[in-house]
DNA sequence: TGAATAGTGTCTATGAGACAGTATGTA
DNA sequence: TACATACTGTCTCATAGACACTATTCA
């Protein structure tokens, strides 16, 4: 029997919001080697007696400021274990994905530097390279987040608990990063049995007719599908 | 600075196919503490330089004899690690879902005593339980399988290089477990471009009329998808 | 010939997309 | 009043599902 390989094991978070019609992620920077002054996604190790949910939550919690009730949906992304995906040794990182509605300013803790919110296109850019394997990563939570918007209600988990039609379609645009029809996406987006339920509010100080005031659904799943394409 | 949790990390498989019109896993029986003589899916260690995918791949030819090039598919599923969830002590297992047309006979091999290819509905049959977890990561493992089978063209990766519509019908109808119309199923899966490729040949044997043979097509995503439910 | 399966035609209902038109607020 | 945005109406096209019908084999 040969000796069985121990290996630390991290969570990494991808932390999404939808800011100033943008999808953006945020991200920290490193305060220690390696990559040291280099972005990176948050994250940590898990602890003993820890499941991997809880340790992203706390994760979370710790190097964001963010509350587990200001967080609108998390789900696990995937795990990466690549032998020299960090220069350490071998590390094996089972990435999240955070969904935030109104992310507040960031609030740089543990051994970051300094953190921001930025624009996902921005951070994939190949200049300004995440540390790590961290773009790949955050490639795989943004393309997660596109396909779900389709096929889920997950879309609502960007908005507050009181939100428009109109900022739910801002959502969807800042994903996808294309413009929809505001009349169809209406229509299809009450249409849709338990998407979103009407209150009696109205909106109001915007320029143009106050829109009706909507809190999620039950549903998780949309039938039939909001597509991206065709 | 406290010191690092390290754990074993494994690998476990799902291992699908349709065997008589039905969707089939592959487990073997334990011949080691814990759980000795139970039923489990085939996993092990990963090793030293060795990247996830690769312990997966040698962990489905070790313990099963199934070659790489007979896969039709593998794909990481999730990753579970809670406390308890092994006896022995905290252990994180990353599974993997492997799709396989035709799925011969297994070989038992390394620590299992006996290897089965059974009905996925009798497996996770709370009676005649599986080890560890892993009732859970086959019915997640069997839940990924059914949601892309609507909206990829993986259900080619369970039939061979060579296939009639007729034969992709019935995995389709194994997965899902309902029945579909078979004109409209034909026509929907020839009319979608890239999904299959017809070719010159017929089958023969059968009763009935000969079907024209198809090949797998380039696409991967299907547009618009084929759905389970309404 | 009949049974069985392959494959096509066609009708209907539903939903997406385009876009005109109406409702209701602010400047 | 002009304008902006919310929302509704309506037309067209694509597609799913039901199912009748034709095609081609074997017994």
């Amino acid at each position: 029997m040969t000796k069985i390989l121990k290996m630390p094991v991290a969570v990494d978070l991808v932390i999404l919001t939808v800011k100033d019609s943008e999808l953006c992620a945020l991200v920290i920077r490193r305060g220690i080697e390696p990559f040291s002054g280099q972005w990176a996604l948050p994250g940590g190790f898990v602890r003993q007696d820890e499941s991997l949910e809880q340790a992203a939550r706390r994760e979370l919690q710790e190097e964001t400021g963010i509350k587990p009730a200001e967080v609108g949906h998390m789900e696990q992304l995937a795990t990466f274990g690549d032998p020299g995906r960090d220069p350490r040794g071998p590390v094996i990182s089972v990435a999240y994905l955070a969904l935030v509605p109104n992310l507040p300013a960031p609030t740089a803790g543990g051994d970051a530097h300094d953190a921001k919110i930025a624009p996902v296109d921005s951070l994939v850019d190949a200049r300004r390279k995440l540390a790590f394997d961290h773009a790949k990563i955050l490639e795989t939570g943004v393309e997660r987040a596109r396909a779900k918007l389709e096929y889920t209600s997950l879309a609502t988990a960007f908005c507050g608990d009181r939100f428009t039609i109109h900022s739910l379609r801002r959502v969807y645009e800042a994903v996808w990063g294309k413009r929809l029809d505001p009349a169809n996406f209406h229509r299809k987006v009450t249409k849709t049995p338990g998407f979103v339920v009407a209150t009696e509010e109205h909106s109001q100080g915007d320029s143009g007719r106050p829109a009706q005031i909507y809190v999620k659904g039950d549903a998780k799943a949309l039938h039939p599908a909001l597509l991206r394409n065709s």
